[in-house]
DNA sequence: CCGCCTATTGTTACGTTATAACATGCTCCG
DNA sequence: CGGAGCATGTTATAACGTAACAATAGGCGG
């Protein structure tokens, strides 16, 4: 198993599994340090784990009108920012969308790979472009504190379908 | 000289010779490659080489009209992406925002530092984290074909200076 | 010089993403 | 009960980005 493996969203997996644990992973991060996973939170947060696909907040209000519960946008934005403050989703700045945390209550700095085809994205735990990072800031005495790193391009799927 | 050196940003330096010298690195790639620097494009090339810091598409509109020569945002748009495709500036995703390529004329696959407190850019040259990247998605069997990287915090000025 | 072609710019209108500001409700605890 | 603090509802608007079509400019063959 390398530093890179299991980046859950390009390789088959049983999904279901892996919704369920990522939504009991935010229960019990919640509970241990007092914050409150809300009905309109955990709304937001099953939304985003039903596939490894960015959403943008208005495909989030699409969906939150569909099943029969209207919400506003400060609705939704407030549900993420509270999920991408406390690492249960994360931004995609260049998707202006955001996708459920992968591997929810470990800490991280994640990177991403985004298929340009299919839309799925794939949440890294490279050890290594976080110390490439790091060793760059620091080299030019630049205090790091947050990172985005998103690589686009195919995924092996989709790389294999190409015409 | 190291990889990451002369990011162009934090550290003091002739910014006239700088300016100058990407505005001609862009008059000579376009000669070069018979691509046509307008007067639009070379405008908004020129607002962004004031500083090293990112613009936002409207704040370039803003000092478009406050130099006499108002435009529309379709303009602007299209002058920067021209500047975008053809590598005389940069996107910078977590800021919805545009800067001028700090390295014109060089073939690269760009990585920045942004100071969340006084706004400068650099762009480094690192050839460690895009080794990296590329590293990573290689053994994930993903077809890179372009990758977004942005380190925030604080600059060496603002670090030092903070309380 | 003329007419034509292409690239660029102008103009209007609109779509998408995100937030400000204030009202309301909810829950815990004294 | 009553207030404090957090969460949500509601309205309006700001900020970012693009579609579609009209007008213009500049090169080139005739
Ligand atoms: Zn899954
Ligand atoms: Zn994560
Ligand atoms: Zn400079
Ligand atoms: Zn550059």
């Amino acid at each position: 198993m390398t530093e890179h493996s299991d980046p859950l969203g390009f390789t088959h997996h049983d999904h279901a599994h892996c919704r369920e644990s990522a939504l009991q992973a935010a229960e019990d991060t919640c509970a241990r340090e007092g914050l409150s996973l809300t009905k309109q939170r955990r709304r937001v947060l099953e939304l985003l784990l039903r596939k490894h696909k960015a959403m943008g907040a208005y495909e989030l209000l699409d969906a939150m009108r569909e099943d029969g519960q209207p919400a506003q946008p400060p609705t939704v934005y407030r549900a993420l920012d509270f999920l991408v403050s406390n690492g249960f989703a994360h931004k995609i700045e260049r998707l202006n969308a955001f996708v459920a945390c992968a591997h929810p209550g470990e800490r991280h700095k994640p990177a991403f790979l985004l298929c340009s085809d299919c839309g799925l994205v794939a949440e890294m735990r490279s050890q290594g472009i976080g110390e490439a990072v790091r060793a760059a800031a620091e080299e030019l005495d630049f205090a790091l504190e947050r990172m985005v790193v998103e690589a686009e391009g195919l995924c092996p799927q989709c790389r294999g379908a190409r015409a």
